[in-house]
DNA sequence: CCCCCGATGTATCGTTTCGATACATCACAC
DNA sequence: GTGTGATGTATCGAAACGATACATCGGGGG
């Protein structure tokens, strides 16, 4: 997921791990961030498959034992995606299986990119996340239901704030899909692949 | 967290580790669960600390390299807390400060044991929340303010409704508040220092 | 002029958590 | 009897976390 984001971030353009993490922060929808010791490792790892290169020579190899421990000038590292990189996202952008949308931030982060996805893809990923949403408030529902008897208040009350958020969910899932049909409707029946810089189809 | 919600639900009765996970499920909100990843180290800790024990011997004691891997008899393992595990839960539910609130996954689960927690305590907790959440929401606002923009449609929408349900959160807090609130009004025999905090001036 | 402070920036450490998996017992239907 | 799903204990490697160290740079106040 954070491997996704951030090459989903570095199509747009080169940037600072610092920048990142900002940006990240928006993505992941405003409260949820991620840690430098998440993200660092994450772009070491993308680095090494060759998706990711930076503008300075090879800062992540292992340094000799005898070495004074990196201190000392330790430049600003610009990020840049290659074209590997590009490809790897286009072909995650493209899926829209169930690992798409059964997990929140994954799903969350697919929505943030959905100017790069197809639209029939958007379209999957938004009715897999209502079903996925959907058979999570039935079993909330029903847990709910037996265990009225054996919990207390304020459990319960956590339960049904639950339930209601979640109920919340699969109806502003349900508009976006109605407005994502309404606009397939009206641009016709072959869904061309989303250009990265096209600007906002009818706002 | 997971310590917490441990040792609160082996307060009630002792449990194998199966049924701590099922129940543990519930305590969470009945969509978050609790990995056995997670809940075994846990007890193991838990045990160290001399806060739980088992009825089985040692079992988690290491074992000489040429033993066979632990194979067969594989015993049935009940977890019951000890007497210093009951003063460790109730040291733990008395704090009323930012640790208790700052996070929401730890604030969930302090709701859940809320009837073994001081009506004070109660209210301490609740203001506290709402207090972090209101600061949530208004770190919120702002972003979406200045990148109204700059982003698209699909991000946009997802910051939108990350804004109602901490938007929704906020409410569901003030009325378990006022809940809170006109119970100690007509119990009385409840602490008199109630807030020494800002008196709210509407949400 | 200098010094401190807060934002920017890179990076690692130890600990915790996760997801997947292996293995075992038991109830019960077929 | 036999398999199939619930119950049950447990570990593994990978990943993420929170805290922290370290460094540079702009500007504002003494």
């Amino acid at each position: 997921m954070l491997e996704f984001a951030i090459l989903g971030l570095l199509h747009q353009s080169p940037m600072h791990g610092y920048e990142l993490r900002k940006q990240l922060a928006q993505v992941l929808g405003g409260l949820r961030s991620i840690s430098y010791g998440s993200l660092y490792p994450a772009l070491k790892r993308l680095r090494a498959a060759g998706f990711v290169t930076t503008d300075e020579p090879d800062r992540h190899a292992p340094l000799p034992a005898d070495a004074p421990p990196l201190t000392g000038r330790r430049g600003k590292v610009v990020y840049t995606i290659t074209a590997e990189g590009k490809e790897r996202f286009h072909e995650l952008v493209s899926q829209a299986g169930p690992e798409a949308y059964d997990d929140s931030g994954l799903f969350g982060v697919r929505l943030a990119f959905f100017r790069h996805t197809a639209a029939d893809v958007r379209l999957r990923i938004l009715e897999g996340r209502r079903r996925t949403v959907e058979r999570q408030r039935e079993g909330l529902r029903s847990s709910v239901t037996r265990a009225r008897e054996r919990l207390d208040r304020y459990t319960l009350e956590l339960q049904r704030h639950g339930l209601e958020s979640v109920d919340r969910e699969v109806r502003w899932l349900s508009e976006l899909i109605d407005s994502e049909r309404k606009n397939a409707d009206s641009s016709g029946a072959d869904p061309p692949r989303t250009d990265p810089e096209t600007p906002t189809p009818t706002g």
